[in-house]
DNA sequence: GAATATCTACGAAAGTTGTCGTAGACCGGA
DNA sequence: TCCGGTCTACGACAACTTTCGTAGATATTC
């Protein structure tokens, strides 16, 4: 259960291997670094615990080791918005829209697209 | 700035000021104790940090201290949307918008409300 | 084959969050 | 006036998160 709610830092991590597939610490390292500023050692680390606490997998054949994120993005997304909106929004995920729409006014053209998505629940 | 971001205990007693105007320590607590068993001191403690940090303030002119929110429902809840959008959805709201809609599968009633708000948002 | 670079493992430390126990002040009723 | 209840203040602790230094093993390069 815990698996699927990842501190902020290590969703950095997973973003990477989500969005590159499985990779060495090397290699997340360096994506991570470009955004700011960490030592290779902590990412090292992160990604050694995460991997006990099963949220990486990681092959250890060879002496580089290659993670892989253990769950899928959106499924790990669906579980810290359910907290979130637990949380922030007395559980109310329309509270939520709401208050997103509102702060942030959609262009024209993302409105078409959520107009589409809305048309597509109504035919269910 | 510190002062938008609470933790998740502390967005607990924010809610209930909130919901209930500027109250004592034994007020909040009683009604946090309804959802989650936790100690007086413990609420006592953090509602005098929250003050420390400057997310309440408080009124010592009676024994039993007068605790008020120092920000907004909406305004903090802004703040808290803006970085779980960050760290979540890449920084973009509308990722955020079309997975709570296809994850939670609004009533019509609820479309409907949307598509209100989404009409409103067209003719600005 | 020696020096250099790269990797993992381990341990430690600092910061944050959430939790309470205890002490001492104060108040209200018997 | 004394006792039980209530209040704040203070300090401590455990769990979790984030950070990195150092050591030792293994490749790579000249």
């Amino acid at each position: 259960m815990n698996s699927s709610k990842p501190t902020e830092s290590e969703l950095d991590i997973l973003q990477v291997l989500w969005n590159h597939g499985p990779n060495s610490v090397r290699y997340v390292h360096n994506i991570i670094n470009e955004a700011k500023d960490v030592g290779y050692t902590t990412v090292l680390k992160q990604m050694q615990i995460m991997s006990e606490k099963g949220l990486l997998s990681r092959d250890t054949s060879q002496r580089s080791h290659i993670y892989a994120a253990s769950n899928g993005e959106q499924e790990t997304k669906s579980g810290l918005l359910e907290k979130f909106i637990k949380n922030t929004f007395k559980g109310s995920p329309m509270q939520l829209v709401m208050k997103t729409l509102g702060d942030y006014e959609p262009s024209a053209n993302e409105l078409k697209e959520i107009k589409n998505l809305i048309q597509n629940l109504e035919n269910k």
